[in-house]
RNA sequence: GGGCGCGUAGCUCAGCUGGUUAGAGCGCACGGUUCACAUCCGUGAGGUCACAGGUUCGAGUCCUGUCGCGCCCA
């Protein structure tokens, strides 16, 4: 433990820096991060997305480190046996990416090394990178435990993956085909529905004539934004029902440059009221001309090489890119006289997700995952509630999503990540699907075997995490123990990507859910609302926040920011505030221990026992501090996190420093008897606030924790607190208190009495409250600075003489003889607005009353609450009348 | 084209199943050397809850429509 923690001495200010230092090495070693063995703790579990190896940390993974140890740390208090199971994520092709960019630097490519040597140079770079991570993990203060660390390539999750592969692939729901998909010509990979992003992008929409075959002077012009595409053409569609084009069906057209006779057919999915409603259909590179192409029969040409240029079809086009193409062929078609017009036209254009090139749709060889059968149960899981959002909005989302599924291309041609577990026979041709990391020779015919070059997409890996992690496919302890997991906590532009396929490979291969709960976080953007970016410049990093703010600062503030689902914008204004409110609970801290230092804490083995003491004002906080508990508990089990965050704030802040603390400084000059029931009312709020805190700022709870008598060896490991009975009289009886001294220091304020000015009052009250009140005469003195044998409280009607100034504070009333100190005219003025405003409340409260329905139909309670309200607003109104009456008003 | 979110104080955001006079932090104004804290204390100003209808005894909250901003899917 560091020393910091046996003392009793806090420095008067926070420092971050010194109070982190050193903690969570300790936490690390006392074992608190493993979840405990202990067979009758139910197990609470939260698989942590895995970071990719390939960068720093952002704000983004600060907040889920934020909200998941929020989560887990609560549940451990609560006696769960916790685990928080941290990974790291391979990252196919942005991993890939990363090292090509280094070998470039060196004039190499990846060729040049080869694939073996590729790999392991891959495998190099992402060896630190992986410490890195943890590294910032644990400055944040993530309580995961470091044992089961887990990473995509490690052999346990390499086995599952080939395990699932083959276990779809015999079930049918693998296959190999020839399909239209994505391609990136800059990653050199074939990619995945949403690896492709859509976005408006400015361009033309080109009028082309083709000439009809046959019937001289006759064309037919299609509309296209993709001219180049046209060296692919092998057909023009027209709508069934369009007139226009009806004897021309069965005809042919001669696609201008290649001279190729191309058939006009006829295809529901021609929309007749676009362009000319007639299209040209390029099967090879089109999403709904392939298609139509498949309805139709007709063949597909690809012009384009892999690295995005034109192909040995193009003809004369070859080598050019496509944007090179596209001119080219445009100029042509101008010479030809084939053009008929060019209109401004913007279109969405598919991207790379990954590094923005435009990806070109084409006729490839793939492996798939044929989704229908699995979605079904992801689908139905979600219908019945056994599978719950937070946002609950997002169940339609996914729902939207997985009812609308196509089939995932998994199949990268790269060569960072699993590799495709699948040989071809050399001799027989039988393809051998294993789950051993090698065969060396075909099972049929004993053959030389070839294994496929292709990689997964990571996303494959990624979806099996939830049971991967623990050990499948061993028949493992943990997994036994700890799937399915409870919450799923991530970012909702992962919910297709990730959650969903999760969802659906757990119920396919565990035949459970791999967690009953998705919680979904927003974006973090920065100050003015735009996302964060490298390239941008607006990145703020967690590690330099932490080092100026501390890490317990940055969480808070990241906790308390937005809600779920909910994007945030982060200013430093905000993590500075959460860092001054830590401050306030340390100083609030360092104030009790000095009492602690002079007295005897009665603990028991839960720490500080239950205060009994009777003045007003412990009662009063005792009973605020079990409502707190009570809201804070019933608010994390909503996952309303920012709610909860907020409440034990307000509560420290307000409730705890400005008025308990204020108030107990009376006593704490009084007798022994007093100092020690304030010192043990303090105890025990300190120590319950402190644990209340804990999962939303936990190095800086555990040293303040420390630093109070408690019971046990960390507030880490303390159990949650659990709310007794609250004391309504105590909280009604202060809270007169607390209105009747904010009126006076109102009335001090703005009749500009010296703050440091002991003044005299006489207080009126109903007669059941003078016992109270008169119990709390001091607390009441210091508070609004009324010099003690200068204070009367008495029941009955309130006397003023006229130079007095007189405050109405709910059914209480203060008479304060301020003579010469304040001005009859001002006074005057002062006591007309108050009597204003209670006239204004008296009439809502009469309408209110006088409205037949309202008595008739709202609930006995809500109309009580109006009639309370008009009797006080009555007598303010008398009293206040009066008052101005003697004034001369 | 379909769907979702947001619009509440100068700024950033709360406001759960409709129920007193709509809250907080920051900022602002005034005052403060009280022995925990100026990363503080006290007091205060500041809102037609985007707009228009509707349901209801009662609407920031529910319904319909409009406008503006953003996002997702196609």
């Amino acid at each position: 433990m560091t020393d910091l923690l046996k003392t009793t001495e806090l420095p008067p200010t926070f420092d971050p820096v010194t109070v982190e230092a050193g903690l969570y090495d300790w936490w690390d070693k006392q074992g608190y991060f493993q979840p405990s063995d202990d067979p009758n703790a139910e197990p609470f579990v939260i698989i942590m997305p895995p970071p990719n190896v390939t960068g720093e940390l952002h704000v983004g993974h600060a907040l889920f480190v934020a909200l998941q140890d929020l989560m887990i740390r609560w549940h451990r208090m609560r006696g769960y046996s916790a685990l928080w199971l941290p990974g790291a994520d391979h990252a196919g092709i942005a991993g890939q990416w990363v090292v090509e960019k280094l070998l470039a630097t060196e004039g190499l490519t990846r060729h040049d090394l080869g694939r073996e040597k590729f790999v392991q140079r891959v495998w190099d770079y992402m060896d630190p990178m992986r410490w890195r991570i943890r590294e910032q993990m644990m400055i944040l203060g993530a309580s995961c435990d470091w044992t089961r660390l887990a990473f995509t390539m490690d052999p346990g999750p390499s086995r599952a993956v080939r395990k699932v592969f083959k276990h779809l692939y015999d079930k049918g729901l693998i296959y190999r085909g020839s399909r239209l998909i994505s391609w990136c010509p800059r990653c050199m990979t074939a990619l995945s529905d949403l690896e492709v992003v859509h976005k408006d992008v400015p361009g033309h929409l080109w009028q082309m004539a083709y000439p009809v075959e046959g019937e001289p002077g006759r064309e037919v012009i299609v509309a296209t934004t993709r001219p180049e595409t046209m060296l692919g053409d092998t057909a023009v569609a027209v709508h069934p029902n369009d007139d226009r084009y009806a004897d021309l069906v069965g005809k042919s057209v001669r696609l201008p440059i290649t001279n190729r006779l191309i058939p006009i057919v006829a295809d529901d999915a021609v929309d007749m009221t676009f362009g000319t409603g007639a299209v040209k259909v390029t099967p090879a590179h089109d999403p709904n001309d392939f298609e139509i192409g498949r309805r139709c029969n007709l063949p597909s040409i690809n012009v384009m090489n892999p690295n995005g240029t034109i192909n040995a079809e193009g003809g004369p086009f070859e080598g050019m890119t496509i944007p090179a193409a596209r001119e080219a062929v445009v100029n042509r078609l101008q010479q030809e006289g084939r053009i008929r017009g060019i209109t401004d036209h913007s279109h969405p254009v598919g991207h790379c997700d990954r590094c923005g090139t435009v990806v070109e749709p084409l006729i490839s060889e793939q492996w798939f995952v044929k989704m229908d059968p699995l979605a079904a149960p992801a689908i139905e899981a979600a219908r019945d509630g056994s599978l719950t959002f937070v946002p609950d909005r997002f169940k339609g989302v996914y729902l939207n999503w997985m009812e609308n599924i196509h089939d995932w291309c998994i199949s990268r041609q790269l060569w960072w990540g699993h590799r495709i577990p699948v040989w071809y026979c050399q001799s027989c041709g039988d393809v051998t699907v294993s789950e051993d990391e090698v065969v060396t020779a075909c099972p049929s015919c004993g053959g030389d075997v070839i294994q496929d070059e292709d990689v997964l997409d990571t996303w494959f890996s990624s979806g099996l995490w939830p049971f991967s992690t623990l050990g499948w496919p061993e028949d493992t302890d943990d997994l036994k123990r700890y799937y399915p997991s409870d919450v799923m906590e991530t970012g909702y532009e992962i919910l297709f990507f990730w959650v969903a396929r999760m969802v659906f490979f757990g119920l396919e291969m565990q035949d459970e859910l791999p967690f009953h709960t998705v919680y979904l976080h927003g974006t973090v953007r920065d100050a003015v609302g735009a996302k964060m970016s490298k390239t941008k410049g607006n990145v703020l990093d967690p590690t330099e926040l932490t080092a100026t703010y501390g890490a317990d600062a940055l969480r808070y503030a990241l906790v308390t920011q937005s809600g779920p689902g909910q994007d945030s914008k982060l200013h430093v204004g905000q993590i500075e505030s959460a860092r001054n409110f830590i401050n306030k609970v340390w100083n609030a801290t360092r104030f009790a221990t000095r009492i602690f230092a002079e007295t005897q804490i009665e603990l028991d083995e839960n720490g500080p026992v239950l205060p009994q003491s009777d003045a007003l004002v412990d009662r009063w906080i005792v009973s605020r501090t079990n409502a707190v508990i009570a809201e804070t508990t019933s608010l994390l089990e909503g996952y309303q996190f920012l709610e909860a965050g907020r409440g034990l704030r307000d509560f420290i802040w307000s409730e705890l420093c400005d008025w308990y603390i204020e108030a107990a400084k009376v006593r704490l000059r009084g007798t022994d008897d007093e100092k020690l029931q304030v010192a043990q009312t303090l105890a025990w709020v300190m120590d319950r606030s402190l644990r209340l805190l804990h999962p939303f700022m936990p190095f800086a709870t555990e040293a303040m924790w420390q630093a109070i008598p408690h019971a046990g060896e960390s507030v880490m490991v303390s159990s949650w607190p659990v709310a007794v009975e609250r004391d309504l009289d105590a909280e009604r009886d202060w809270a007169r208190i607390m209105e009747l001294v904010g009126r006076i220091r109102n009335v001090r304020s703005e009749s500009n009495v010296e703050p440091g000015r002991w003044i005299t009052a006489a207080v009126f009250a109903p007669g059941e409250a003078v016992e109270a009140l008169e119990s709390a005469r001091r607390e009441i003195g210091s508070l609004a600075r009324i010099a003690n044998d200068q204070l009367t409280i008495d029941a009955g009607a309130p006397i003023a003489e006229k130079n007095d100034v007189v405050v109405a504070a709910d059914d209480l009333v203060a008479v304060l003889p301020l003579a010469g100190l304040v001005d009859l005219s001002a006074e005057r003025e002062r006591i007309a607005k108050e009597l204003e405003e209670a006239r204004t409340e008296r009439g809502r409260a009469e309408a209110q009353l006088a409205n037949e329905g309202f008595i008739a139909r709202a609930p006995e309670k809500v109309v009580q609450v109006q009639r309370d309200r008009l009797a006080g607003a009555i007598e303010r109104v008398t009293l206040l009348e009066h008052r101005l009456n003697e004034l001369g008003g």
